[in-house]
DNA sequence: CTCCGTTCAGGTCACCGTGACCATAACTCG
DNA sequence: CGAGTTATGGTCACGGTGACCTGAACGGAG
């Protein structure tokens, strides 16, 4: 039992990243803050983009990587990335959730380290509030470098998960303020799945959701006709957010 | 920076646990070996069960609790899964899956403990090979006891997944063996579902699917119609199966 | 003030997957 | 050989989807 002996002499190191998504253009500018609160609303075609921060000691130093930390004693898995999460970008995500557990035996050189993964939805204008610099900057989430340990691999699991939870659940509005248009929200749809979408056959699924109602408002100043403004109505539920949520009442 | 301090002190222990499915007969009698090979098949409805070990220790010993154990420096998360699930349960599970990774400070009254979550299928050939005693029994999944610390909710959260997932990924054939015929795999497809499904549009969307494919052979004996043999063809790729897995080219 | 370019908004239509259902095939047993 | 049972194949109505068309409502150019 010389395993268990070693396991109680050096213990197993617990950590927790997050991978921070938020839509900027593709130039790399910041989305016009609450997209149509605003004014004109760009109509630049966005794409996902996340922060990273530069790893200030070793192992790895100089190397871009998630956003994370070691897990206190005192506080929960999704406690700590939010505290880590405040810490080093000073974001409060509106949402949240956990990834998946990495924990191969050599994906740390240094000590053995399991990382529970976290990825997040922040919006523009929270976005915003990163403080940038030397050590915290943006990447395009198609065209990263190569980052620390196995956070590539991390982060393109992360993308995968939320393209794929694009088509089957109603995180969309994670990414935008509490009312938008539909020109918006399809803007959002369409830059996470990298592909075009009809504007009527859009709306024609939106309204049948249930998902989304109309404020009643509209947004004028822009050169065509002023399309209304619209909220989530929190009826549909966001699925599979983890097990504390609770179920969709069969 | 007294918690740094403390949790240097004390680290955070890491264990892991698995949620393993086996489909039974109602009355807990398991089902025909391979299914088709055994004989005439059984007609008996089949349900979810799994297995659970007793606490020999403190805290909450007595009570049922998932199988599981701490993780060793030099395993990987599912490497120490599947070697608890060998040492408890003997059991070398066809399908094997992270589920979540539970960590709230209070979930053990004892020391802090995260526990990364498992879950797993297995044939009922496989199910029978559990060595059964004292301290291992089967408990049919939607009508368990008091089990110890958060594993009610932690099978609560993998029936849920296995719900889910059965319905849009190729999972059901984990339950099964090499060959079986639509009939057998329909059986699975309900006991998961729990409702009835029409064999004429079950085959339909299987054979569509190109999931599956006739072996040639039949199964003979029974009293009605020799129901042909199939075999999964592999061409569809099993959804999400963890990060490791190469996603379908899309 | 009118025309024009733009996007919003609402509609039609063909197509496909689905569930409900019917009919026949092929076996065993009495 | 007929009855009972499941396997297998087919039809049909319906609902959701993608492709596409048409009018509405604005700002700006002339």
């Amino acid at each position: 039992m010389s395993n268990s002996d070693a396991a109680r002499a050096a213990s197993i190191g617990l950590a927790v990243s997050t991978v921070i998504f938020a839509l900027r253009d593709a130039d790399g500018a910041p989305r016009a803050t609450p997209p149509s609160a605003g004014g004109q609303g760009t109509d630049a075609p966005a794409t996902v983009w996340l922060p990273l921060v530069r790893r200030i000691r070793e192992p790895q130093c100089g190397r871009w990587a998630l956003p994370g930390g070691m897990v206190e004693l005192d506080e929960s898995l999704e406690g700590a990335a939010r505290r880590n999460l405040a810490e080093t970008t000073e974001l409060q995500p509106t949402y949240l959730e956990q990834l998946y557990a990495f924990g191969d035996v050599d994906r740390s050189p240094d000590r053995r380290l399991v990382s529970v993964v976290y990825w997040a939805l922040v919006r523009p204008d929270e976005a915003e509030q990163v403080t940038l610099g030397e050590n915290v900057q943006w990447f395009p989430a198609d065209d990263l470098p190569e980052l620390a340990f196995d956070h590539n691999l991390i982060v393109d699991y992360a993308l995968w998960r939320l393209r794929t939870k694009m088509e089957y659940s109603a995180i969309a509005h994670a990414f935008l303020g509490d009312e938008f248009t539909l020109a918006e929200l399809r803007g959002v749809y369409e830059a996470v799945l990298q592909k075009p979408l009809d504007p009527a056959n859009f709306r024609r699924q939106m309204e049948s959701s249930g998902a989304i109602e109309a404020t009643g408002g509209v947004v004028t100043g822009g050169r065509h006709r002023p399309p209304k403004l619209y909220r989530y109505t929190g009826d549909v539920q966001l699925v599979d957010a983890g097990p504390l949520t609770p179920r969709i009442p069969a």
